[in-house]
DNA sequence: AATCGATGGACCC
DNA sequence: TGGGTCCCCTCGAT
C-alpha cells in the first residue's frame, strides 16, 4: 500500500488549542487528511480520541475525526494548565512536584525557605554524651588551636583570569601545584590533563595521551612536585611528569581490555598516604586498591569497602592521622577505616546517607570535622570530638543536585581557615541576577549553616560544580563545562590587574568576532566581553585576563 | 532558534 | 539481583 493511499483512509483531524494561544483559531481548526505538526513551540501534541487502525480500508465520510489536543502541557508532569520551565531568566518549577531544592511537597523553589535562608531548619548540633579520658584530652588540644574570635573570611569574589573552552570536554578536577602558586592542573571528561600558569595567563598545556577517558582524580606525590598521580575510568593509575608529560602507568584494572561493561573496572576515588607511600584508589565495583608509589606497583589484595558493586567516589586521609582513611559511595555511605588493619566489614565508622555520596572530607587542620555532599541536596557536618558520628551535627540544604552531563559537586574546606568552618560549593539552580540566570558559588559556614557569600560572573553562565580553594593564597579555582577560571579577592584583583594589563591576551577562534582581536593598546578595553551568555544580555564590562581558546588549538601532545 | 545526543542513577517489577 | 524505563534549571554542535 502506497503512503498516499493509506493517508487518504485518514479521517479528520481536528486540532484543539489552548485559550492562551494567540494564533487565530479558525486557520487551523480542521486539517483534511494529514496529521498536522504543532507549530507553536513548546507544544506537545496527544491524540486524545480513539486510535486509528492502519489497515481499515475505509469509506470516506463514516469516521469520526480524530482531535488533537495543542493544549499546553508541562514539560515536567505532562499536565495542563501550567508549564515549567525558564522565563527569561527566571525558572519556574512544576507545582505538581516536590520542591527541587529541598525534596519536599508543597511548595516549589521559589518560595522555598531554604532558598532564602539555608540555615532554616538546620539540625542543631548534637552534644556528645559519653566521654572517656581521651576525649577529653583531644578536646583540650583542639580547643587551645580555635581561636576565640572567628577571623573574617577572606572571599574570592572577582574573576581574575580565565581560560575560556581551554578542555574539549568537561572540567573533572582541580588541583593546586604544591610549591608553584600560580600552578593550575585540570582533568577533564576525556582524560586530558590540563597545567596552566595563572600568573603568566598565556602559559598553558594539555597532555592528551594520559587516559582514554574521565579524568576522576589527581594527587601530587609528597617526594616529587614535579610528577602527579592521576586515575581514570579507563582503570589505570598513571604518574606523569609535568614538565615532559611523559607518564608512567602504576596499575591497569582492565589488562585484557573492554570484555563488556560488566567487567570493565573504573577507578574514581584516589589519595595518597605520605608516610607509607601508598597511592589508594577505589574503583567502580566497591574495592579499595593500594599502589606502592616507590615501587611503582600494586600491593596487598584489593578490599571490598563499599557495597559489592557499587562506586566508590572519595577517599582522604585525616590530616593529623593519616592511617585514617575516609570514604564514600554510590551506596549512600561514608566510611572510616583504620588502613593499618584493612578487611571488608573493618569499617569504624559508617555515616549514613539518603542517597549517594559525592563527598567527604576531613576538616583540614584538625581533621576531626567531616563534610559530606551528598545528592539529596544536604551538606552534611559530621564532628567526631564534640559530637557522634552516629548522627550529623548538622544539615544544610543546598543545590547541587545531580545530573548525568554534570561533574558531580563536592563542598570543598577552605585550607586556609584556621576554625574550620569555611566550605566552597557550586550551585546548580540559578538566580536571575538583572536578567541573567546565573549559578553562583556559595561560600557557606558550616558552623552556623549561614551563606557568607555567593560569587557569580556574568560571564559564567554554566554552572560552576568544580571548586578549588588555594592551601596558601586568596584565591579560588573554578571549572565550569569547559572552562577555567581564577577568583581573588577585589581589591587584590584589580592591583594585579593594573600589574598585569599588557598580558591580556584573545586568541583568534570562531567567536572572534564577538571579541575584537588582540589588542596592545592599553585604553583598548577589549578584554572583558561577554563570552556567551544565552540566558543574560546588557551586562556590565569586566576586566579580566582571559584567554580564549578551541579545543584544537589547546592540544599540544608531547610524546 | 529548534533539535539532538551523550549517558548516570533511581525506581519499578 | 537485573533489566527496563524514566528523567526538573546541561551544554555545545548542527
Amino acid at each position: 500500500m502506497s503512503t498516499r493511499a493509506r493517508r487518504s483512509s485518514f479521517p479528520k483531524v481536528v486540532i484543539e488549542r489552548d485559550t492562551d494561544t494567540d494564533e487565530s483559531s479558525d486557520e487551523e481548526e480542521e486539517v483534511e487528511n494529514d496529521v498536522v505538526e504543532s507549530d507553536d513551540e513548546e507544544e506537545e501534541v496527544e491524540i486524545e480520541d480513539q486510535k486509528v487502525e492502519d489497515d481499515v480500508v475505509e469509506d470516506k465520510k463514516g469516521k469520526t475525526p480524530i482531535t488533537i489536543s495543542l493544549k499546553k502541557v508541562c514539560k515536567v508532569c505532562k499536565r495542563t494548565g501550567h508549564q515549567a520551565g525558564f522565563q527569561g531568566a527566571t525558572y519556574i518549577d512544576c507545582p505538581m512536584k516536590p520542591c527541587f531544592l529541598c525534596k519536599l511537597p508543597g511548595h516549589t523553589t521559589v518560595n522555598c525557605p531554604h532558598r532564602v535562608a539555608m540555615e532554616f531548619g538546620v539540625i542543631p548540633a548534637s552534644r556528645k554524651r559519653t566521654h572517656n579520658s581521651l576525649d577529653y584530652v583531644f578536646e583540650r588540644q583542639l580547643r587551645r588551636g580555635v581561636p576565640s574570635i572567628k577571623p573574617a573570611f577572606v572571599i574570592p569574589d572577582e574573576v581574575n583570569c580565565a581560560v575560556i573552552r581551554y578542555h574539549s570536554r568537561r572540567v573533572t578536577c582541580l588541583e593546586f601545584h604544591p610549591t608553584n602558586n600560580n600552578v593550575l592542573l585540570s582533568g577533564d571528561k576525556k582524560g586530558q590533563l590540563g597545567v596552566w600558569d595563572f600568573g603568566k595567563v598565556y602559559e598553558k598545556t594539555v597532555y592528551g595521551n594520559i587516559h582514554t577517558c574521565l579524568l576522576n582524580n589527581m594527587k601530587f606525590g609528597p617526594a616529587n612536585d614535579g610528577t602527579v598521580y592521576t586515575v581514570s575510568s579507563d582503570g589505570t593509575v598513571n604518574c606523569t611528569d609535568l614538565e615532559t608529560g611523559l607518564s608512567t602507568s602504576l596499575m591497569d584494572l582492565n589488562p585484557n581490555g573492554w570484555q563488556g561493561r560488566n567487567s570493565w573496572r573504573m577507578l574514581y576515588g584516589m589519595e595518597f598516604n605520605a608516610e607509607k607511600g601508598l597511592v589508594l584508589v577505589a574503583d567502580s565495583f566497591g574495592y579499595l586498591h593500594m599502589v606502592d608509589a616507590r615501587a611503582n606497583s600494586k600491593t596487598g589484595d584489593s578490599v571490598l569497602i563499599h557495597k559489592k558493586g557499587t562506586k566508590v567516589v572519595g577517599l582522604h586521609c585525616n590530616p593529623l592521622q593519616p592511617d585514617l582513611l575516609l570514604s564514600c559511595g554510590n551506596d549512600h555511605f561514608a566510611r572510616m577505616w583504620d588502613i593499618r588493619h584493612l578487611e571488608a566489614e573493618s569499617c569504624l565508622h559508617a555515616l549514613p546517607h539518603k542517597r549517594v555520596v559525592n563527598s567527604a572530607y576531613f576538616s583540614p587542620s584538625s581533621g576531626s570535622k567531616i563534610v559530606t555532599t551528598s545528592i539529596d541536596n544536604r551538606i552534611r557536618v559530621w564532628d567526631s570530638i564534640f559530637g557522634n558520628l552516629d548522627t550529623p551535627s548538622r544539615e544544610i540544604v543546598h543545590s547541587h543536585d545531580f545530573n548525568r552531563h554534570l561533574t558531580p559537586f563536592r563542598a570543598e574546606w577552605d585550607p586556609k581557615d584556621p576554625s574550620e568552618s569555611l566550605v566552597v560549593i557550586g550551585r546548580y539552580i540559578s538566580e536571575n541576577y538583572n536578567g541573567a540566570a546565573l549559578h553562583p558559588i556559595d561560600f557557606i559556614d558550616i558552623s552556623t549553616g549561614q551563606l557568607v557569600a555567593e560569587v557569580m560572573d556574568p560571564n559564567i553562565t554554566t554552572i560552576s560544580p568544580v571548586n578549588k580553594l588555594h592551601t596558601r593564597d586568596d584565591v579560588l579555582a573554578t571549572g565550569s563545562s569547559r572552562s577555567l577560571f581564577i577568583w581573588r579577592p577585589k581589591e587584590k584583583s584589580e592591583a594585579v590587574q593594573e600589574k598585569d594589563k599588557s598580558k591580556i591576551m584573545v586568541c583568534n577562534t570562531k567567536n572572534s568576532k564577538k571579541f575584537g582581536n588582540e589588542s596592545d593598546n592599553d585604553d583598548d578595553d577589549d578584554s572583558g566581553d561577554d563570552f556567551s551568555s544565552k540566558k543574560g544580555k546588557g551586562l556590565k564590562k569586566k576586566k579580566a585576563n582571559i584567554v580564549i581558546t578551541t579545543s584544537k588549538s589547546s592540544k599540544k601532545k608531547k610524546p
